[in-house]
DNA sequence: TGATGACGTGAACGCGTGTGCACTACAGTT
DNA sequence: AACTGTAGTGCACACGCGTTCACGTCATCA
């Protein structure tokens, strides 16, 4: 059962929190590994990414020390989960259980079927350089981002190739895929019927980006 | 008492406090160039060392993001900082703005721009009907619905034409659209490549339907 | 006028640090 | 007896990131 941590996740979840709260930032995995007598990195690795999943900590990739701590899965799930039982524990905490193997007969939402738990308000880290868009028109159609879907956007002024973009473009706010070569940017749409904007190094300025798209949401009726 | 600050240094040190909040730990030397147009490590490595003999931060040498805010910087930057309001508030709630008009010039954030505020947890109405699954395979990509995104889905045995629906299927949770005819069920893929599953009354033992999809959610990264 | 400090540029160097791949050991299930 | 999940080891690779050296500007000031 996801949402709840082993004894050594607990530990390791522990000493992030002690290590960001004395230093001022969180440990590199080769700290850890020193902390908790682990020789290869890939032991911390395996636990960190336990830890990503089960939503209480986020993972900036290749950045030195990118872990952040989601706080409020943290708080929330810590004191409340021992005493309720399984699915009980889950809804009182505002989870919702992803099922993995779904055996037909039982009741559907039995605990041996829950592969995991949702916990939404991590769903993205909470941080303040966070904004959202509701997308107008069906230009990423093909990327999955339909008309009247959400964004949920990580502000930052630079790109990497390929990520999912809002740029602003002359005035206006549109979500494209970002791709550079050495002498020009492409904002890209993922759907045939459009034509990609691309830029040379004369018109770099009439397109400045808002950030990277993070997330999407889509709610029906 | 550290002596007094210059603009500049006070602004890098603001900028290192707020990315310490922001994202849980203090930027890179490179990160700080790119925030101040400085194109040289040695530019920022100059500030630093100013701020550090000033007593309002403390660096550790050789390990990256090795810089340690002092207390007493945190309280002297803090006061001076202009009062945010609403957005502060939204943020301290959990919320993320859902910008409408993206003014140019105009910082992003700013509140002329925040249309509504998203919050996530309320996203989809609690309750202990809901399930999620993670969607395998890319038989409704073009709904929108692509491999790895999690549907979250209300528990019902019963659809109306046109929904998306989670059905079991010989022992097999599926994400489909639902149509029915008078004399007969079918369960339509989004995507030219697959064939819908056609089923007459006969079999509609094979099926059960678990629940009607009610939102979808993609994380990039 | 030319010395000095504030504020940089640019390029190299080398350790710090996250990542990927391949493999091991063991316990519990089927 | 064959799988699967847990909890690692070990190592090479490549980029992240701090450090150092060697040079440029300006304004200020005596």
């Amino acid at each position: 059962m996801g949402g709840s941590l082993t004894d050594r996740e607990k530990k390791i979840l522990e000493f992030i929190r002690l290590s960001v709260k004395q230093h001022g930032y969180p440990p590199t995995i080769r700290e850890l590994c020193a902390a908790f007598d682990i020789s290869s990195t890939n032991g911390i690795r395996y636990y960190l990414q336990r830890l990503e999943t089960k939503g209480f900590i986020h993972r900036n990739p290749r950045i030195s020390r990118g872990i952040e701590l989601v706080s409020s899965a943290v708080e929330h799930v810590l004191d409340s989960l021992p005493e309720l039982g399984g699915l009980e524990a889950i809804f009182a905490t505002g989870g919702i259980p992803i099922l993995g193997r779904v055996a037909a007969g039982a009741p559907l939402l039995a605990e041996e079927n829950v592969e995991d738990v949702l916990y939404l308000e991590g769903f993205v880290a909470q941080h303040r350089d966070l904004f959202a868009l509701r997308v107008k028109g069906d230009s990423m159609q093909d990327a999955g981002i339909l008309d009247g879907d959400i964004v949920i956007v990580r502000q930052q002024s630079e790109a990497q190739n390929g990520e999912i973009v809002v740029a602003l473009l002359d005035d206006e706010a549109t979500v494209k895929r970002y791709r550079r070569t050495a002498d020009r940017v492409a904002l890209v749409p993922e759907n045939p019927s459009y034509t990609p904007i691309i830029l040379g190094p004369d018109s770099y300025s009439r397109m400045q980006i808002l950030g990277r798209v993070s997330a999407v949401l889509r709610r029906y009726d």
